[in-house]
RNA sequence: GCCCAGGUGGUGAAAUGGUAUACACGAGGGACUUAAAAUCCCUUGGUCCGCAAGGGCCGUGCGGGUUCAAGUCCCGCCCUGGGCACCA
């Protein structure tokens, strides 16, 4: 009886499907509003508690906004191509899309469990060809342009050609070439040469300039996923997912000219309602920084090396010239007696993996190359040195050290002892640089005595005058890695004819993912689509390698506008309604990675014209993560012994007797089996702590008795568990839960120590949405998830709190029934005060809404609900908007209340009901009479009276007269509705 | 090291410069009940005085400041979480 949520969920979720009442038409007549989610992964762990926070807190936006009359887009499909579905498939032959589907299945329901308001026949799925058509079709348009940066803004390469024929090429007039560069750089040409070049040559030259390309280029190799990673996949030396081990290796490789948009993703964060830390993190990975390019020539060379700094001005401080070790110029210029050594030394700090160079950032490191550079203003001769603290792929991969202004060349130089001078005033260079910016230029000729800020625009004139440096600015990111040496991606649309890739025509599209024998690398190391049958092009071979992860989740948003859309990615009229995402919501994890793509392709789309407008999502919201309570117990190992029991299970088991813990009330006896036993002496890890799983944890005490009931099920190795007597754990085979010995009887509790970590599986502290919805119901959970605290702030998942969630949705529902759970709304008109309280609700949830506050407005209704209670309000003018207001956050209840209130329509379209100022007018405010600040007592006041009155009144105060002790008052401070300050 | 976010009861948290701790959990007490569940009511920042009614003092990471009034604004620190990093 009561409030019985799996009957009212079910039957609306049943009922929505049925109605399609989530369905959305492109309806140019309404306004528009789009609320997008970040595509989800469909992983096979599938959903735990802190999935849906943002999908929850997106979709009672979405409901309110149709609410409030709007036409909104709210869709949601699934970021199918991915690496867990592949590595699968290697372990298991199972094909990736079939595990895919699965999942896909899996998260479905899941979703389903919790009533969004998804329109789902706009899903979409970047593995599905009629979608990577599109994803196909975009890299063709990327590799058919290039970008013009005295335009700023992405052109279509036959400009360019057309430029060539008629104007050759200057080396350098403002297009955007990167990748290859600094191992062969493109040489100036005229229009006559280039009509002399082969085809071949001229393509090469194209590429050159293509947004998307093919060069070598250093990549992240990973040898054991068999893969090129991009720089944000790497962390700490290892991939991101398995930390697997990364060495640089150069190779053929696509790459997206992202950096050719790097000022204009700069510059648009402006315009974005983003939060402060993802822009900030945004501005860091593009790295943009202000300085000068100088050129130091040779001595007894031709060439000239040219470095980057950002401090020109201290200029007449160079004591030498430091070279990455990867710079090209290092075999040419070093003298061949030094020549052994400096290629040991290169050899040795290349070979240095990423993880070495991290932990060893004190150890300095260098060689001397043996040649000199001639100063530019005072011509005197500077040292060539290399060293690994200069990184090949930034600037130009050579920096020009001044010990006396940067902290690093100054450890090298006191490292090697070669002599420097200062280059600001009243500074001990025996003590380390001066990095400060405040700083007086000395001992600099024609700087002396300037300040820094104005000392390096004079640098850079006198520069520019001589002829021997100009003005640069330079971005700290780099190209985008496109190819993946894997299946489950989409394939890239290129075949090669005599070497020099081509596009396929659009007709060919899609270029359809070949079946392949095995989801692995050949065996001479080709990728994976290598060893499919048959693929070429008209007998031309096709590219092998695939899109990487972030090549869909790019421009999905656009998908969903026109899902359906054969002939474009989406119709130009849905484009045009649509528009851009209004609302954004997904995890900061993306802060540099898709968030950047997506803008990136974003801004591409726009310049060629496909698109309005250049940015994707105008306000973007960063919803925080549920954490976990990992339960721990101490581990205690003593040493295997093993004992056998009647029934043939070898139970192995470490001391018998209790142990007396420290920090623990009760006794802890652990059994520990035997193969975990031995790989955890290997490991010597006694003394750490093991987790247990949190379903059999409450309040930190675990409880013997649930955990025996569940352990009873089918599933028992799903987890670990500790028990006064028995330690089992996942993947343990010679473990088993009761024993002859030592029987298992008591509900005997012991403590656990509960720490606030990740929610994930190998911590044992996952919360399952579905455990929750059956016991409590969807509309519990979502508003418990909201209730938790801000959307964007982290916290963790304490289960025991759901109940304050759980009890307020039945009172709501006992406000509409008496005793007997018989339906009874009054059609009474209502108190002033009932309305009151009503119209507060409605004015408070929709400014919250507004500010995505959701865990206030989830207040708001329980402060409602009681003071109703307290009236003993069951009158239909109060509860039937009450109700329509409640829907966004508990659509299934409000629904079944809805209806139960003779309403045929979904409350869904229900017009969110206005409130109105007149009944919030209060007659009298009880004002809090301060003494310099500190409440003392209360008194209450009609509103109508003026400050004087009120002063004079509260002067009159007896209680006042009394506090006061007849002294006159310094000063009286009457803020009308506030407060009352009395100063003494 | 640099950048960003944050620090308030036992816990999750609330508070346009104006009554700090709303709402909820937990805890304690009580009502109803044969009992349990469910529901409802009361208490719940610390501390001191008082038999009590009531009252005093202290309290939003720490130290200063502005103000009639500071969790909120300013200056200087400390701590936690996240991001970036031999980036020239």
């Amino acid at each position: 009886m009561g409030y019985e949520h799996k009957d009212i969920e079910r039957k609306w979720r049943e009922e929505w499907r049925k109605r399609g009442t989530y369905r959305v038409e492109n309806d140019p007549s309404k306004p528009k509003y789009y609320v997008l989610d970040m595509f989800p992964y469909p992983s096979g762990a599938g959903l735990h508690v802190g999935h849906p926070l943002g999908y929850i807190a997106s979709d009672i936006v979405a409901r309110y906004k149709r609410q409030k009359g709007f036409n909104v887009l709210h869709p949601m499909g699934y970021d199918s191509f991915g690496l867990p579905a592949e590595q699968y498939a290697i372990q298991t032959g199972q094909h990736p899309a079939k595990t895919t589907e699965v999942n896909i299945a899996r998260y479905r329901e899941q979703l389903d469990n919790i009533g969004f308001s998804f329109d789902w026949s706009r899903e979409v799925r970047t593995s599905d060809p009629s979608y990577y058509k599109w994803t196909q079709w975009i890299f063709l348009q990327l590799f058919d342009s290039w970008y013009d940066h005295a335009a700023q803004e992405a052109r279509p390469i036959d400009e360019l050609k057309e430029r060539f024929e008629k104007h050759g090429w200057n080396g350098n007039d403002d297009c955007a070439i990167t990748g290859n560069e600094e191992l062969d750089p493109l040489a100036a040409f005229t229009a006559d040469e280039w009509s002399g070049f082969s085809e071949k040559h001229q393509q090469a030259i194209l590429l050159r300039f293509r947004l998307a390309y093919l060069s070598e280029a250093w990549v992240n190799w990973c040898p054991a996923l068999g893969t090129v990673l991009a720089n944000d996949e790497v962390k700490d030396g290892v991939s991101e997912r398995g930390g697997h081990p990364v060495e640089r290796k150069r190779m053929p490789q696509w790459s997206m000219r992202i950096t050719a948009f790097a000022q204009r993703l700069l510059d648009g964060l402006e315009t974005l309602d983003w939060s402060e830390s993802i822009k900030e993190a945004q501005r860091n990975w593009i790295g943009r920084s202000e300085g000068a390019l100088i050129n130091f020539q040779l001595i007894g060379h031709e060439e000239q090396i040219a470095v980057f700094t950002t401090r020109p001005d201290t200029i007449f401080g160079v004591s030498f010239v430091t070279l990455a070790p990867e710079h090209e110029l290092i075999e040419k210029i070093t003298p061949t007696e030094k020549l052994e050594e400096v290629r040991a030394y290169v050899t040795l700090a290349k070979n240095r993996s990423e993880r070495e160079r991290m932990t060893e950032v004190k150890r300095v490191s260098g060689v001397f190359t043996g040649a000199y550079v001639k100063h530019p203003f005072t011509h005197m001769d500077i040292p060539v040195w290399v060293g690994d603290y200069v990184l090949g792929g930034y600037g130009t991969g050579a920096v020009m050290a001044v010990p006396a202004g940067d902290q690093r060349d100054w450890n090298f130089a006191t490292h090697f002892n070669i002599p420097f001078t200062a280059v600001t005033e009243h500074w001990d260079i025996s003590k380390g640089a001066d990095e400060s910016k405040e700083a007086t230029l000395a001992n600099s000729v024609f700087l002396n005595g300037l300040k820094v800020a104005d000392a390096i625009p004079r640098a850079i004139d006198e520069l520019e005058l001589h002829g021997v440096g100009e003005r640069r600015i330079n971005f700290r990111l780099r190209d985008a890695a496109f190819g993946r040496q894997r299946y489950w991606g989409e394939p890239i649309p290129i075949y090669y004819n005599e070497g020099t890739p081509y596009p396929l025509p659009e007709s060919a599209l899609p270029l359809v993912l070949p079946e392949v024998d095995k989801f692995l690398p050949t065996e001479d190391g080709e990728p994976p689509l290598a060893r499919a049958a048959d693929w070429n092009y008209l007998g031309h071979p096709l590219e092998t390698t695939t899109m990487p992860g972030w090549a869909g989740s790019s421009w999905y948003f656009l998908r969903y506008m026109d899902p359906e859309s054969f002939g474009a990615f989406a119709t130009p009229e849905a484009i045009n309604y649509w528009q851009q995402v209004d609302l954004y919501v997904g995890g900061s994890e993306h802060a540099t990675g898709h968030l950047l793509y997506f803008r990136f392709w974003t801004k591409f789309l726009h310049d060629r014209g496909w698109i309005p407008f250049d940015e994707p999502a105008k306000k973007l919201v960063n919803q925080g993560m549920i954490q976990g309570i990992s339960a721990y117990s101490p581990l205690y190992i003593l040493g295997p012994s093993y004992v056998d029991t009647t029934d043939g299970w070898r139970i192995p088991f470490v001391d018998g007797s209790y142990l007396e813990l420290p920090g623990f009330n009760h006794p802890h006896r652990i059994f520990i089996a035997s193969s975990l036993v031995e790989k955890l002496s290997e490991l010597d890890r006694t003394g750490e702590y093991l987790a247990l799983d949190v379903r059999y944890v409450s309040n930190g005490i675990v409880d013997f008795k649930r955990m025996m009931e569940l352990e009873t099920r089918a599933d028992i190795r799903n987890g670990l568990f500790v028990a006064p007597g028995v330690c089992w754990m996942q993947g343990v085979a010679h473990a088993y839960l009761r024993t002859e010995e030592h029987p298992v009887t008591g509900s005997q509790d012991f403590d656990t120590n509960p720490v606030v970590e990740k929610m994930s599986k190998s911590k044992h502290n996952v919360v399952n949405p579905d455990d929750i919805i059956e016991k409590y119901g969807a509309d519990t959970l979502r508003l418990y998830e909201m209730f938790l605290g801000p959307i964007e702030q982290s916290k963790p998942w304490d289960t025991n709190g759901i109940e304050g969630t759980f009890r307020f949705l039945r009172k709501f529902w006992n406000l509409f029934h008496d005793q007997n759970d018989a339906f009874r709304v009054s059609e009474e008109e209502p108190t002033k005060e009932e309305l009151k309280v009503l119209h507060a609700t409605l004015k408070k949830v929709e400014e919250d809404i507004d500010k995505l506050s959701f865990n206030t407005s989830v207040s708001q209704f329980m402060i409602a609900c009681n003071a109703l209670q307290e009236l003993k309000c069951s009158k239909r003018a109060v509860l039937e908007p009450l109700t329509i207001a409640l829907a966004p956050f508990a659509p299934h209840i409000a629904e079944e209340l809805w209806q139960k209130l003779e309403h045929t329509d979904s409350v869904t379209g229900a017009k969110w009901p206005h409130w109105d100022a007149q009944h919030l007018i209060e007659d009298s405010f009880s004002y809090p009479i301060s003494f310099n600040g500190k409440t003392r007592l209360q008194l209450e006041f009609p509103i109508g009276l003026s400050k004087e009155e009120v002063e004079a009144q509260v002067l009159a105060n007896p209680e006042v007269q009394q506090r006061l002790e007849g002294k006159p008052p310094k000063k009286v401070i009457v803020v009308p509705k506030r407060i009352v300050n009395i100063v003494v």
